[in-house]
DNA sequence: ATTCAGGTGCGAG
DNA sequence: CTCGCACCTGAA
């Protein structure tokens, strides 16, 4: 899907297109990715080693701070901007469930990500909550990432957090997680494991390579395939869409996680990954009240 | 104080 | 192979 979007660059800076029903702040503030900061009107970030900051007016994303460096067709894929969403929310509207949720969620794309970053963010996901998570890789990144010409800094890389003593991991509040982190790290930077192998795969085969790493199980997983790799068939089951799937599938009836991620396979094809976003937003957001789906998560 | 939070790795049956 | 449980840590 190496797409080349026409784009557009201004004295104001470069500006992508972007279809209906795409929906930037949507998009990064489902829990896809942390480290974006919502304001409002737009979300700053960081991409391809910049401080930028996005925001979507009528049919279009204003990026800010890339100017000039030629990874504009990069942050469209990036950013999703290349998927046919309105044809996949059509084809998911078909099921009745989605439908009635939809006009709350629709617009989400699914990101693909830097696959050591969300690794290593998924990990720490593992039994945590969003505030904490998003606090752990800010410490992380602020302790260990690279400088970036523009201010803040970048995701650290895998060599950084190999060799990092376990008392400066422990103030990033990694946890119990913190030999997991070091145990990817060392796998990644010693070239034992090659994180862009599964492109190459099929889900399965990479979802089994996946789960051999410390601190990947199912769920760590298939977040890995579907933002990281593309695999959009993958459906993440954690604790909320557990329930939301309970609930509008089952009667609320218990069932396990793997009854779970079977019925949605089956139930949603290669599209499970979009219907998991949509079930996981708006029912979190249900939850959580306020904001909701549209707004930002602080 | 107790519970919960976007799970995973264990050991036991 | 399924099931039950402990687990860093901070906020409600």
């Amino acid at each position: 899907m190496g797409t080349t979007l026409p784009m557009s660059v201004t004295p104001a800076g470069t500006v992508l297109p972007a279809r209906r029903p795409y929906h930037l702040l949507r998009t990064l503030s489902c829990g896809q990715a942390f480290r974006w900061r919502a304001d409002g009107t737009g979300a700053a970030g960081v991409f391809a080693g910049r401080s930028i900051r996005l925001e979507q007016r009528r049919g279009a994303i204003a990026v800010e701070g890339l100017e000039g460096d030629g990874v504009s067709g990069a942050l469209a894929r990036y950013l999703g901007l290349d998927q046919p969403l309105r044809s996949i929310e059509r084809e998911l509207g078909h099921d009745p469930v989605l439908a009635r949720i939809l006009p709350l969620t629709s617009g989400i794309a699914i990101l693909r990500q830097d696959p050591w970053e969300c690794l290593a963010s998924f990990i720490i996901s593992a039994f945590n909550n969003i505030p904490k998570i998003e606090l752990t890789i800010a410490r992380l990144s602020e302790r260990f990432g690279d400088a970036l010409p523009g201010g803040g800094r970048a995701f650290p890389q895998p060599a950084a957090l190999a060799d990092a003593p376990a008392r400066a991991l422990r103030a990033c509040v990694l946890g119990y997680r913190a030999p997991y982190i070091r145990s990817v790290a060392r796998l990644v930077t010693s070239g034992s494991v090659d994180l862009q192998a599964p492109f190459a795969l099929t889900y399965d085969e990479a979802k089994r390579m996946l789960l051999e790493l410390p601190g990947v199980g199912e769920k760590v997983a298939d977040c890995l395939l579907l933002f990281a790799y593309g695999k959009a068939e993958a459906f993440p089951v954690d604790v909320w869409v557990k329930r939301a799937v309970e609930r509008w599938y089952f009667r609320g009836d218990a069932k396990t996680e793997r009854e779970v991620r079977t019925f949605a396979r089956r139930r949603f094809g290669s599209l499970a990954g979009y219907a998991q976003q949509h079930l996981f937003s708006y029912h979190r957001s249900q939850r959580t009240g306020s904001p909701g789906p549209r707004a930002s998560v602080r």
